[in-house]
DNA sequence: AATCGTTCCTGATAGC
DNA sequence: TGCTATCAGGAACGAT
């Protein structure tokens, strides 16, 4: 699924692709996942590209503003040629550019393009809480403080924490060896901080690792990411952790599969 | 106000 | 082999 990390290795790959580039054309094969009106965008360049959380805001050159959210299963893929392989019932949306293809897949098609008025991206996203690589101590502090809810939820809601999802919750609640079903308000000063520290470790990571194909993500190239090959616990249960060797547990929390090694997370 | 359960969607997998 | 049932999951939404 794509989290901050795989949001992130999209938006830098983009950057060196398309950035400077003019949008000529948008052909939408899928009405759900285009909001808005393309004619606000045809003609415009794209100046910027940045990333919120999981969102992907490319800035375009007349107070215009395209607004991505691939939820589950999408995937955008960028081609200086179209093959006609490429597209397939999973296509939402293509770009077409002056240097090439901006192709906007989605099996599951949760995801969705907004064409957004600049003044009004604030409103947009105002939901959103700090981006996860943003987070100070005192943050995660106060945001911890606020509720008894198991912290793995309390990571992954994105009105607290902008950014984490599923896997990285795992990962990082493994490494800082915090319980995910621990109320958010019970954790001590030292285990606050522990885990700040692990969850900007397992970010970091994997954003150098090109972030997790599990799923269907990938590369705007269609390359695999290679983070998935690092996990400590997600996707891991019955096998054995990588600490202690006690083996992993899955449980639901929250309707979402939860890894963690009973006897490292207490 | 905060939190919980449901819903959207389709491919992969399990079970018979 | 081929069918059906279940599962995966981000986040908006309505209900409590």
């Amino acid at each position: 699924m794509p989290e901050l990390p795989e949001v992130e290795t999209i938006k830098k790959y983009l950057e060196r692709k398309i950035v400077k580039q003019k949008i000529q054309d948008i052909k939408i094969f899928d009405r759900k996942g285009f909001k808005g009106e393309k004619n606000k965008v045809i003609g415009t360049k794209i100046l910027k590209i940045k990333r919120k959380g999981k969102f992907l805001i490319f800035i375009l050159n007349n107070s215009y503003n395209l607004l991505f959210h691939l939820k589950m299963t999408g995937q955008i893929l960028f081609f200086n040629f179209l093959r006609n392989s490429e597209i397939n019932k999973a296509t939402k949306v293509i770009f077409v550019l002056n240097n090439g293809y901006l192709i906007f897949n989605d099996v599951r098609r949760f995801g969705w393009v907004k064409v957004v008025a600049e003044k009004n991206l604030k409103e947009e996203i105002k939901n959103l809480g700090i981006d996860a690589l943003n987070l100070t101590f005192d943050d995660l502090k106060e945001i911890l403080s606020k509720t008894k809810r198991p912290i793995k939820l309390v990571l992954m809601d994105q009105r607290r924490i902008a950014g984490i999802g599923n896997i990285y919750a795992n990962e990082a609640l493994f490494l800082a060896k915090i319980n995910p079903l621990k109320p958010a308000n019970s954790l001590k000063n030292e285990e606050i901080k522990e885990l700040l520290e692990a969850i900007k470790i397992v970010l970091k990571k994997a954003i150098n690792y090109g972030g997790s194909s599990i799923s269907s993500y990938v590369k705007p190239d269609k390359r695999k990411g290679k983070y998935q090959e690092k996990f400590l616990v997600y996707r891991r249960e019955g096998e054995k952790c990588k600490n202690c060797k006690t083996v992993i547990e899955k449980i639901k929390l929250g309707g979402r599969s939860t890894f963690y090694c009973k006897n490292c997370q207490k």
